[in-house]
DNA sequence: GCCGTTTTCGGCCCGACTGTTTTCAGTCG
């Protein structure tokens, strides 16, 4: 849609129907850069059955990663705009264009001709890789999961050059393992649990130190596995006390410097261990990713210097006996000469671009956060009272908290109505008064209905400290339709922000259509701030979109949406989307202090009245 | 497939574990 006609929209949505205009204005949605992604790394595999040089493959790889993470749709760029950014050329620029008009692209589809659909599943199976899948393929006619079971059982799979009795017996276990765990990844913060109650094994085994590393010490939304570091003599004994923990399942590898088990959860566990003098290194290679490691080892050639796990040295010292850095990882930077990249920047998308000049943004910390803008009490779907969010709200160190209900309307059990609204925001000033120092204001957690209007009355809302709006019903609408709902609802000079935008929730639901583009201009000039919710299972905004947020102007609010007091603590899950964004204090309102929170809310009501 | 200003050709990160096989390919991190 055309966006400078944004600001003439909003005013007239607020009278008319909205979404009629919207129906005529907007165009249909484009390819969205997920899907995009999906193809290159689909013909990425396809390329490696065929047995494609392994550069090439990873070129798609790369693209497709890059895509992944792009904060404007790929679809919109033209060929050009599309070849300034690095590791795209011509050749994925031209497929970007096929992809936009017909929904893939030509060599894609002759790929996909030379192997049958179920080859994928059988590359799922621990232990095999491209070639193996071909020879099955190729000399079994391995087509299925099922299929590469029946000729394992009956033996078939060990006559085959490279293969033997130990490989087969491998695929029988992978077989059965990819078909009794889920396929989902698990959520960062109950990982990162089960990861720490690991880490006190491995220090009672003797891991002199030990910490989690991979995607996990990232801060990614969901990890595939879990990467544990040790510091400690690889002589085989913390690796084989590690392989015989009552949480192994099974034993993927044991050697004496690195372990794989699977967990019985069905999650992987990784396991490194490192002596002490090396750690830095070894936990600069095992956080990655991987493709922030590669762009570090190309710096350092450069430099004439040579990157592993067990540090930086020079290509002169051949045995690698004398490393240039080794025991942190700020010795690794810095001998690098970069500026220390937060583990949370490390997706190798520019990061080590902006450390050789001196260019990172300042993250975000946790210890920056004042207050806590979006949590729920017992009067609606929380399960603390008052009290008890106070008093969770004090010992977290904060200055100031918003408690809040929903309002009252269809889709939500206990919201509260106007009238409910004030007698307990007078019982929350009531209860505070018991907690010195902290400020405490009352919020509500607005529905916003199907039409895009905000369940209190214009002459209600007003008085609400503040609004915090969002989706709970009607979640299914079209991207035009929830778009223009959004929009809508934003023309509401009292609605402060907007909560969990997308209403994803993690191996459950997905996001609503909309375009956001659009939400974010409009937010821009309402003077909207948009929620990062830290919820386990929402993380939304995401780190993408929270980018997005920022490039287009937008201040971001953090929240627990806590529904209990122990709740308060996702916060922490809020901050770490808000880093992985490259959000810094500014970006962030919740490091003002409540006075300068409530101006800003002051403010920005008032400059939205003068709009509309 | 992408990239580069010493290169438009010839590189492209680097290492551990397993199994099958007499020297290493395949898979994975
Ligand atoms: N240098 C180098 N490091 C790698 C490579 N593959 C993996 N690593 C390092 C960086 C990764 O973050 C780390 C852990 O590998 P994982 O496969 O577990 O990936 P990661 O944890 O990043 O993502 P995940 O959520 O597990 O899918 O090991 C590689 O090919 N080269
Ligand atoms: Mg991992
Ligand atoms: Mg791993
Ligand atoms: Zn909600």
């Amino acid at each position: 849609m055309n966006l400078s006609s944004l600001s003439f929209i909003i005013p007239s949505a607020l009278s008319l129907q909205p979404s009629a205009y919207f129906f005529k204005t907007m165009s249909a949605a484009p390819v969205a850069n997920s899907e995009i992604a999906r193809l290159f790394n689909e013909a990425a595999i396809l390329l490696e059955l065929s047995n494609e040089n392994v550069f090439r493959v990873r070129a798609y790889q790369k693209a497709a990663m890059i895509i992944e993470s792009l904060t404007v749709n790929a679809a919109e760029l033209d060929s050009e705009k599309l070849t300034d950014i690095p590791g795209i050329g011509k050749g994925v620029a031209a497929h970007i264009g096929e992809i936009t008009k017909n929904g893939t692209f030509r060599d894609l589809e002759v790929l996909r001709s030379k192997f049958p659909p179920g080859l994928m599943e059988i590359l799922k199976v621990q232990g095999i890789g491209a070639k193996r899948a071909r020879h099955l393929y190729e000399e079994l006619g391995v087509d299925s999961l099922d299929k590469l079971k029946a000729l394992a059982l009956k033996g078939k799979i060990r006559a085959l050059e490279g293969f033997g009795a130990k490989v087969e017996e491998n695929i029988l276990a992978g077989v059965q393992s990819l078909k009794a765990a889920s396929p989902a990844r698990m959520l960062y913060w109950p990982a990162r649990r089960l990861a720490l109650s690991l880490l006190e094994r491995l220090r009672a085994l003797g891991a002199e130190k030990a910490a989690y590393a991979g995607s996990l010490r990232r801060g990614r939304e969901t990890v595939g596995d879990l990467d544990l570091l040790c510091a400690g003599r690889p002589d085989g004994t913390l690796t084989a006390g590690f392989s015989k923990l009552p949480e192994a399942a099974k034993i993927l590898s044991v050697g004496p410097t690195k372990a794989a088990i699977i967990l019985a959860s069905g999650i992987q566990c990784d396991l490194r261990v490192v002596p002490p003098e090396v750690y830095g290194a070894a936990l600069n290679y095992f956080t990655g990713s991987k493709e922030h490691n590669i762009v570090l080892r190309e710096l350092a050639l450069k430099k004439g210097l040579t990157l592993n796990e067990y540090g930086l040295f020079r290509l002169e010292d051949k045995e690698r006996k004398r490393p240039v850095a080794a025991r942190t990882e700020e010795e690794i930077y810095s001998a690098l000469g970069l500026e220390y990249i937060a583990p949370e920047l490390r997706e190798g998308r520019g990061e080590v671009e902006l450390a050789l000049t001196g260019r990172l943004p300042k993250l975000v910390e946790l210890k920056d956060i004042k207050g806590d803008a979006h949590t729920h009490t017992d009067i609606s779907d929380g399960k603390d009272s008052m009290s008890g969010m106070l008093e969770a709200a004090r010992s977290l160190g904060y200055e100031w908290v918003f408690l809040g209900d929903h309002s009252k309307s269809l889709g939500v059990v206990h919201g509260i109505n106007f009238k409910e609204y004030l007698s307990s925001r007078a019982d929350l000033l009531e209860a505070a008064k018991n907690f010195p120092g902290l400020k405490a204001g009352r919020s509500i957690e607005m529905e916003i209905d199907k039409t895009g209007r905000l369940e209190f009355s214009d002459g209600e809302i007003k008085e609400v400290d503040l609004v915090v709006a969002s989706v709970h019903s009607s979640m299914r609408l079209g991207e035009e339709e929830m778009t223009a709902r959004v929009l809508s609802a934003m023309a509401n000079p009292y609605m402060d922000a907007l909560a969990h935008p997308s209403g994803r929730q993690l191996n459950k639901r997905e996001p609503y259509k909309l375009n956001y583009a659009a939400v974010f201009k409009a937010a821009r000039h309402c003077g909207t701030a948009l929620e990062i919710n830290g919820q386990p299972e929402r993380q939304d905004l995401t780190d993408v979109t929270a980018r997005m947020a920022k490039e287009a102007g937008l201040k971001l609010l953090l929240s627990s949406d806590a529904h209990s007091a122990a709740q308060l603590s996702y916060m922490e899950q809020a901050v770490i989307v808000a880093r992985r964004a490259g959000l810094t204090k500014d970006d962030v309102l919740n490091c003002l202090s409540f006075e300068d929170f409530c101006r800003w809310i002051r403010e920005r009501r008032a400059r939205a009245f003068k709009k509309f």
